[in-house]
DNA sequence: ATTCCGTCAAGAGCAGTGCTCTCGGTTTTG
DNA sequence: CAAAACCGAGAGCACTGCTCTTGACGGAAT
């Protein structure tokens, strides 16, 4: 491990400077980040920009990574921040993690969870952490099944779906009845629903005391799981 | 009823163009509508576009107008094509016409339901449009419940939600068991996340059989309401 | 120690955007 | 028929992403 050149290390915290500049012009200003407006900030002329982001994209891209790492983070310690054995606990951890953060970086949910942006198509590097949410939710299933703390019904699934279901148990590497795991995707589905209409609608304006709401929702998705209570 | 004059209905004929030219860009071009563009289309120049929309604001206000209609349009006509003692048909038939509507118009879909433009702010007019799905949804439970085929279980609600969720039925002249009310509106927090998911996510690329996993998941909210089989 | 090459910030410039204003010409209205 | 309202065109402002060129600086090899 060779210590990185001095011009190596002012170029990282360059990056980084622009990558802070442009998260907070991102909350004030929302997803149309304007590369000038971050220039200006910075002391810096337009085009030097581009000597550390090709283009404007790629720092999107850059700030969404950012987003997917942050949010998994968040959801990823507070599940492991409850009892293993703790099932619903858990799974109301995870749910109310993932809002928190929502709520507390509304532009950076936007950008990962909202209408994509029409030109901007995503990488590839996105699909790993963007899973880390809903894997993280099914590892719960995946958890109370080994411990037996969390028996399946006996319901299959139709075939052209139950085959889908499985290769996707598979590609995430959880070994969980195809129903069970189906299940489990409804609460992730859920879960998204329920944060972006609290983000973005206008709906549920009526409802004041939307934690309570929150935390009976996504306990309803539980019941239909079936995890049990502690 | 004076006939209108000549000008005037030249002058609407002009205006439902440029919303059609400008949905036919909306659907290319995704949401980042250019005025310019659509006057361009229309061999006319930009500024004459400002005869018929003070803003671009306000040309995507009347697209989403429609657009709410339109989706409002399907959802309605859908149930009302069901025999009103179906409930689990209805339920079906109203959420395929609402994905249906979606993956037909996904730009729309994405204008009404996608993150919200930065500086835009949906005017008042848009939340009456904007609550004919979820309404739609909750009536066929109120319509089950008043027909004796639907009884809602004895479960009730914590007293800060109950009195929020009564106050929600309320205001939509629904009279239902807040309880069963909050199931209705899991559905359609489901129904709109499973739309999104297909039409904005990378995730669900693994499954090929969208149809039957889309029937499946609202499948599920179905049996979480309890609605039963025709 | 000097040359040399890669990196950097800056500036000019291009094509595009929303929007405002003014200028003639047309149509409706009184 | 005259006045008022309406309409399209054009110029112009401030802004955007992005490209290209220029000149200065610094680390590294000769």
């Amino acid at each position: 491990m060779v210590a990185p050149s001095l011009r190596a290390r002012v170029r990282a915290g360059m990056i980084e400077e622009i990558k802070a500049v442009a998260r907070r012009h991102l909350a004030t200003d929302g997803a149309n980040l304007s590369l000038r407006a971050v220039a200006r900030d910075m002391g810096m002329v337009s085009s030097a920009i581009y000597r550390y982001f090709p283009s404007r994209d790629d720092l999107l891209t850059a700030l969404i990574l950012e987003a997917y790492g942050a949010l998994g983070d968040a959801v990823e310690e507070a599940d492991a921040g409850v009892d293993r054995t703790d099932l619903r606990g858990r799974w109301h951890a995870v749910c109310r993690a993932a809002r928190a953060w929502a709520l507390a970086h509304p532009a950076e949910y936007a950008l990962i969870y909202g209408s994509p942006v029409p030109g901007y198509a995503a990488p590839d590097d996105t699909v790993a952490p963007a899973s880390r949410p809903p894997v993280t939710l099914v590892g719960i299933l995946r958890d109370g099944v080994a411990a037996g703390l969390l028996t399946p019904l006996g319901e299959d699934l139709p075939e052209p779906l139950r085959s889908d279901v499985a290769a996707l148990g598979a590609l995430i590497d959880v070994d969980l009845p195809p129903a069970l795991l189906a299940r489990g995707m409804a609460g992730w589905t859920q879960l998204f629903g329920l944060i972006s209409f609290e983000l973005f609608g206008r709906i549920n304006r009526m409802l004041p005391h939307r934690d309570e709401y929150f935390d009976h929702q996504t306990g309803l998705m539980a019941d239909l799981i079936g995890l049990p209570a502690a």
